[in-house]
RNA sequence: GCGGGUGUAGCUCAGUAGGUUAGAGCGCCAGAUUGUGAUUCUGGAUGUCGCCGGUUCAAAUCCGGUCACUCGCCCCA
């Protein structure tokens, strides 16, 4: 048994889970679709130089998360342990600038060597959505209209809040970091441990420690608002304008920040109470600096990615579909095999969903067709085969019908629906 | 990477002052019913008690290690 195991932290999609992977994809990509965005699909590996490149030296991802080997040809190449710079490569590879700008959903497996808890896998699943070339704050919006529009079609609106911030312009950014630095600098001995490496690494993440004593000093840290110059503090009023004017709710956290150096302006998360410590469900931001660092042109950019398996628990059973039921044919006797196969054969080229009953007496088949959830068991049987009819139950009813092969189809077509 | 909890049948779980052959429900298989399911009745199989080692006359039970799952931290979707 032990080495039947899956390896840790990946798992199967199979019954359930595999219905509910599906329906929150095909709802996924049909919002995705009414705001015009492409569906992409980029390699599940990269060199491992352009995660490193745009994450960062010192991000946990790179240092400690990612998957990276090295293949027969020598080359260092890494499962993607996020989607953006997969996307932003495949769009300066493929010389998009000239379609700029460029409207894209994806959807696929991350890797990430994390581990594993609730809502958090090794191989997990993510929908992606980006906007690039569009420095414009209705970028924002729109993309915030799309998460917020896919979350309500999933029906989990209500118990998700969305949480807001800017994260300003370079500018910005830079002047409020330093006062941040210095201010955590002066409390050093009241600093947690954890948030002394963050002041060397990434000072903003001190922002959302949960540590207690951290939290105090967070109190009375500097506030990011108060560091914004004129021109971030339009693009962010105009994006709060704009997604008030679609009525989407949200709440400005200032606390809320992104590590790595090319975010700036909007970040946000979509987040839900009802799964312990991993409430994210959804977030994003916008990385106008991210092409530049990966040596392209300027290029603004912004996306969101949201985690299947935490939507999977959260979403209800009623916006599952039903699997369709399918029609079951009962061979009875060995001269009906063959027979039953051609017209299992022949229904379904007319659509019709078939399965068959593939062995033991007429009693067992039937079960099966039960087990099946059929709405018919089509039995035939020497008898049948000899008048060219099949005998039809329905077994929501338990009533019975004889029925001319050549009527077959379209009498279990017509009482299907 | 760090800390806590858990591991017994396909599933949900009983089973500790260590003691003979390890249990229940659901599910599965078979029969009652060899041309009629879902109900009912009868019977059956569930298993290296996660794995390895130790203590003991004796270990599912106690101890150590290990693996997996789980909850939290870190980080993140």
């Amino acid at each position: 048994m032990a080495r039947l195991q899956p390896v840790r932290g990946t798992h199967d999609i199979l019954g359930d889970k595999a219905i509910r992977f599906r329906t929150i994809y095909e709802i996924f990509k049909q919002v995705a679709e009414r705001y015009c965005h492409e569906e992409i699909d980029t390699p599940i590996f990269e060199f491992t130089e352009t995660f490193k490149r745009t994450l960062g030296d010192t991000s946990d991802v790179v240092t400690k998360e990612m998957y990276t080997f090295e293949d027969r040809g020598g080359e260092q190449v890494t499962l993607r342990p996020e989607y953006t710079a997969g996307i932003a490569r495949a769009f300066m590879s493929n010389g998009l600038q000239q379609s700029s700008p460029c409207k894209f959903y994806s959807y696929g497996p991350i890797f990430r060597y994390e581990r594993p808890q609730k809502g958090r896998m090794r191989q997990f699943h993510q929908m992606d959505v980006e906007i690039i070339g569009v420095p414009e704050p209705q970028a924002d919006i729109e993309v915030l209209a799309l998460a917020s529009d896919l979350l309500n079609a999933l029906g989990i609106g209500a118990h998700i809040t969305l949480e807001l911030n800017s994260l300003g312009d370079p500018e910005s950014r830079v002047a409020y970091r330093d006062a941040l630095v210095n201010y955590f600098a002066g409390h050093k001995s009241k600093l947690s441990e954890d948030s002394l490496k963050r002041l060397e690494k990434n000072p903003l993440r001190i922002l959302d420690s949960k540590d207690e004593g951290d939290r105090l000093l967070v109190e009375n840290a500097p506030r990011i608002g108060d560091y914004y110059n004129d021109s971030t503090k339009k693009f962010f009023a105009d994006v709060i304008g704009g997604i008030e004017d679609i009525g989407i709710k949200y709440k400005i956290n200032d606390r809320l920040v992104r590590g790595l150096d090319y975010y700036c302006h909007t970040a946000f998360e979509f987040t839900t109470d009802q799964l312990g410590a991993q409430g994210t469900v959804l977030a994003g931001g916008r990385y106008d600096g991210l092409m530049e660092m990966m040596g392209g042109p300027q290029t603004a950019g912004i996306g969101w990615a949201a985690g299947m398996e935490r939507l999977a628990e959260l979403i209800s059973e009623d916006i599952l579909k039903n699997p369709q039921r399918p029609v079951v044919i009962t061979p009875v006797g060995e001269a009906a095999q063959a027979p039953a196969m051609k017209m299992a054969h022949d229904l379904r080229a007319d659509g019709i969903i078939v399965d068959m009953a593939y062995r033991g007496n007429v009693g067992k088949r039937m079960k099966r067709a039960n087990k099946q959830n059929a709405v018919y068991a089509v039995l035939l049987g020497d008898e049948e085969l000899s008048r060219g009819v099949a005998m039809v139950k329905n077994l929501d009813q338990g009533t019975q019908k004889e029925i001319e092969l050549a009527e077959l189809s379209a009498y279990l077509k017509g009482t299907n629906q």
